[in-house]
DNA sequence: CGGAATCTTGACTTACGTCAAATTGGGTGG
DNA sequence: CCACCCAATTTGACGTAAGTCAAGATTCCG
């Protein structure tokens, strides 16, 4: 449950010796030494999905050669998002899927009456945007929450190349099937846990997918406010802080403002797995 | 927000004099005089896509008349669901999807220490299933609130169809992109409104889907449980009730057990967009 | 007809929200 | 480079919406 891992795969820490940054340099991108944002615009490299060290974590995932390659003439286009700048907005005109390369996401819904809720955190390798293929218009704002890079993903080409190739149609299906599961646990989580249990819930979850990134399992830097933390998991910024601050002194977390470290993960899941209904 | 309706559809009130059961009959079924399920087996006779009076609410959507014949040798099979029994259950391996004929379902999802969340109600011209593509197992369990029936839809053969007919492709991930952002609205439901306000927010979601189907817009049969509303909305059965006094004491409802009659629409409508944050 | 499930209502508890006041830290402009 | 400023965070005191527990009432169904 809550499971938002993209794929089933280990933790790729060994497995990208070759074209990505090196463990380290993952690991500082999340615990950053400079405060500032190296900014490599590597826009004009072409970087084809089949080289691409996201590939087990996204679209990609279990495609043959053949249509790799065809993925490769589809995703031509990247995109470069500021912290703070939203990548599309509800009401827009739908046209693309983004892939996240770099950086990090939120997306939020709001009702008529401004009542504002995060549906979802992405990083590297998730998919943003599905949301808009429904009635050609987006239903949420994808806001980016550091400095940000996206590849794009044409929907019609899309469309007509899965129509060619079962493998990349059979792929993008589990995708759309995957982010309603996740949201079934999102919904489970906000309809039924308590305020510690969410937090565990989102912190597990949250390290689970750096981890398959190659990051640290137990040392992260938050990308989000107390408030979009709670806004997503269904509680106020204080209460979010509160239970920060409890954790640490249960020994469970060390808390520097955004800076986590898991000191007890068993402890987390326990927490996650205990209360009564 | 929390729009369901499978369709942007007026509603059907006067478009089906032809080959459905006429509006007073489906009103019936909501309303039924004699308690009991009238068990018309309609197992043999072959009811086509094409000539299914829910062709407008379900996967048919927008189709041609080519791309309709082709869905027609697609769904061959029916399947009987008495009330209380599951059509899938979690784990199961996922073979097909479910389009709701007759009756009504809900979804639930659990975790690991026995928390439950009802995740969704399902009714007629609904699909049900599409938690399964993602890791070949489904991920809820469907269960029959009443006597139902649902067209089983084979995926692997949905998913060659799709790549030969477009619009039928198009039409499926519609389907899903839908189901996404009804999961994100009842994230913003669980994550910020208030209990009267949630069960306002269902009321109002029912009744309209209730009317696209040709129903009533002001009276409805529950079939489901003060438990299970509550399970959907993120709240105790007590709180349920108690909104539904309080909403009866407004004037606003018409309460008797699970017969409902919205006395006051604009009035919940009013309810669901007050509050603030 | 009888028993079980479901629903209602009341009294009380509690987890979380609200409001407010410090404290911290990072970004910016002088 | 430093100082300032503002946003973010923490923490406390208090209020309240919803949960819990329990007793009855109602309806469904065999």
């Amino acid at each position: 449950m809550f499971n938002t891992s993209p794929a089933p795969h280990a933790a790729r820490e060994s497995s990208d010796a070759g074209d990505g940054p090196c463990a380290v340099q993952r690991f500082a991108r999340v615990n950053p030494v400079v405060p500032g944002h190296v900014h490599i615009q590597a826009e004009p490299f072409k970087v084809a999905c089949s080289s691409c060290n996201l590939r087990e974590l996204c679209l990609p995932v279990g495609l043959n050669k053949t249509d790799l390659d065809q993925l490769d003439t589809l995703v031509e286009t990247r995109r470069s998002v500021a912290r703070g700048e939203t990548l599309f907005r509800t009401g827009d005109s739908f046209q693309s899927l983004y892939a996240v390369r770099t950086g990090f996401f939120k997306t939020c819904v709001s009702s008529e009456d401004g009542r504002d809720q995060v549906t979802g955190f992405q990083m590297a390798g998730e998919l943003l945007g599905l949301d808009g293929i429904s009635t050609e218009r987006h239903a949420c704002d994808a806001v980016a929450l550091e400095d940000s890079q996206v590849c794009v993903i044409p929907y019609e080409q899309l469309e007509s190349l899965s129509r060619e190739f079962g493998d990349l149609q059979r792929q993008f299906h589990k995708i759309m099937s995957r982010e309603i599961v996740r949201d079934h646990g999102v919904m489970l989580l906000l309809g039924s846990m308590r305020a510690e249990e969410r937090l565990a819930a989102f912190l597990l979850n949250l390290t689970q997918r750096l981890q398959a990134r190659g990051f640290s399992a137990s040392s992260l830097v938050l990308r989000m406010t107390r408030e979009e933390i709670g806004s997503y998991l269904g509680l106020k910024l204080e209460t979010v802080s509160r239970a920060f601050s409890k954790f640490q002194e249960q020994g469970l977390l060390e808390v520097k403002q955004r800076q986590i470290r898991i000191l007890d993960q068993a402890g987390l899941q326990a927490l996650v797995n205990s209360s009564p209904s």
